[in-house]
DNA sequence: CCCATGTCCTGCCAGC
DNA sequence: TGCTGGCAGGACATGG
């Protein structure tokens, strides 16, 4: 389930890999995952993260990649441009024979060509826009569970069910709390949280649980600092309450019940 | 508009 | 052992 922490990681994989190259082919197995009509070959001029989107940049427009829940990336640079796997989605080859593979066994992913905008987010959280006060008149302007507002994109840009959950737990709030409720404090509290934890996941090569892996089939290692995500009766490694598992919005989550009443 | 819920999809796993 | 039902979740559609 690949947040802001794994599209960064991985970008900055495909970054020092990629650029520069010309992609010479693009094949796609599934009609499903989306149709690219643009004529080959294409120089590859970047490399970017918007939101949970990988953006690859080229001469005449990019391509927009979303992994969304099981997709994933592998690079290789020496690789056979033959489809191997039943989850095997799509292949890029570039111009010199290296590969890159697009798995992905629940088939939500997505690859598309654009030429002008980028889709519409909200505040990027590692961006200088994430100031107090933004986040505050958001919070402040809206009256939903915190826990579904941090996962709406249109609001903050990357979060997800695990880095929403450890956040909460770090900022000692509880997800079901309104945000139009928040005092000042709490709203700072957060939003610190949120920054920290999303730039220790990405010092630690995102979270793997089951899916997800780096662009050279390593694990990330964000999920063994893990304080709250897929917990559930585990001590709260603040005051040794057990993790508590409820549901919100249809999404599992995971909270100290103690710390965060 | 605002907000919550249902749906898409496949692999995995608990329980019988 | 083999089957079944439930669950996982990002984003979008739908409906109150």
């Amino acid at each position: 389930m690949p947040e802001l922490p794994e599209v960064e990681t991985i970008i900055r994989e495909l970054r020092a890999k990629i650029s520069g190259k010309e992609l010479r082919e693009l094949f796609i197995f599934d009609k499903r995952i989306g149709r690219l009509r643009v004529s080959l070959p294409l120089k590859i001029t970047g490399v970017d993260r918007h939101g949970k989107f990988i953006v690859i940049h080229s001469s005449r427009g990019k391509i927009l990649l979303h992994l969304r829940m099981s997709g994933r990336l592998q690079f290789s640079e020496k690789g056979k441009s033959k489809r191997s796997h039943k989850s095997e989605r799509a292949i890029f080859v570039f111009g010199d024979g290296s590969v890159l593979k697009f798995f992905d066994p629940r088939r939500f992913g997505t690859i598309e060509w654009r030429k002008g905008k980028l889709p519409e987010l909200g505040l990027n959280p590692l961006g200088p826009e994430f100031t107090y006060k933004n986040f505050r008149d958001i919070l402040h302007s809206r009256s939903r569970t915190i826990k579904n507002l941090l996962l709406d994109q249109k609001i903050v840009a990357g979060l997800g069910n695990i880095y929403v959950d450890e956040s909460l737990w770090f900022a000692k709030i509880n997800p079901r709390r309104k945000s139009d409720s928040f005092s000042d404090m709490e709203i700072k509290r957060l939003r610190t949280a949120i920054v920290q934890v999303l730039k220790e996941a990405i010092r630690r090569g995102g979270f793997t649980l089951r899916d997800y892996k780096k662009t050279t089939g390593k694990k990330g290692s964000y999920q063994l600092f893990r304080k709250a995500y897929s917990r559930e009766g585990l001590p709260c490694s603040r005051c040794r309450s057990r993790i508590k598992r409820i549901k919100i919005g249809g999404r599992g989550t995971y909270f100290c019940p103690k710390c965060q009443a």
